[in-house]
DNA sequence: ATCTAATGGTTGCTTTTGTAACTAACAACC
DNA sequence: GGTTGTTAGTTACAAAAGCAACCATTAGAT
């Protein structure tokens, strides 16, 4: 099973990857760190990574790397200094709505081959599996 | 969907790894290759390639280290000897008898939480999709 | 036969990832 | 107020993955 889910997620993850790579030099990790941002809106590394469960260490290059972009920037807490809020620049949020665009036809054509029900089944499972 | 997908895989592949990687200092693909040629019988390095879709350099090296722990075995075939068969030796045959019985258990506490009806369905969602 | 192209596999080097140790800031307890 | 423990995040180093150039061998064309 799980060599079948590397297998799946393998092919996918490839297909998707040209578009954040050529488009905007971003790696797997950065494009799933603007996502988490642009989805849920502005949160603090820390909830990145138990949210998308990365490893602090594989976030905190990323947003390294967002920064100097300019696709994001933070900004330390007065209450608390030791964290800092990440949020998406103006130039962050058009990026992220952009390959939301082009994931969202990824993932139609993707699912293309299954209908409409086995889709939602099928994310389903993952949502479980996942949360294991 | 590759997100979804590369999550649940994460997940679940870091559980089995401890198997392969404690019990025999195995890396996933070499882990891999032994289940490839445990399961479909000796075939040459390419063959893996293509079936596992690994690419050739991690097939080499994976295959340098079965070849030192004496896992598997490599034969040069006289009738072009660019080709080299790998076999398993009994050594491997036993670690990879040892591992697909793991892999079984750990599948099945798995799928623990689904119906029999769900894994099968999921399976054949994820094979389709791997072959795109 | 010889020259070119293709194939199977390896090696060297660069980029990414994983791990562990570290800093800085806060909290709690005495 | 000082010691101890936690938490957020970074950095340094080792392991692994990816990429491109590289042999050696065979196949094909001329």
């Amino acid at each position: 099973m799980p060599y079948l889910l590397n297998q799946a997620a393998d092919t996918t993850s490839r297909g998707f990857e040209s578009a954040y790579k050529a488009k905007y030099g971003m790696l797997r990790t950065e494009w799933r760190v603007v996502f988490h941002l642009g989805r849920y809106g502005k949160m603090t590394a820390k909830e990145i990574c138990d949210r998308a469960r990365i490893h602090k260490t594989k976030v905190s290059r990323a947003v390294q790397a967002l920064e100097q972009k300019r696709f994001l920037a933070r900004k330390e807490m007065p209450d608390d200094r030791r964290h800092e809020t990440l949020k998406l620049t103006s130039k962050g949020q058009k990026v992220f709505q952009d390959l939301l665009e082009e994931a969202r036809s990824f993932d139609a054509s993707l699912m293309d081959e299954f209908t409409a029900e086995e889709a939602a089944q099928m994310r389903a499972f993952l949502v479980r599996i996942a949360k294991l």
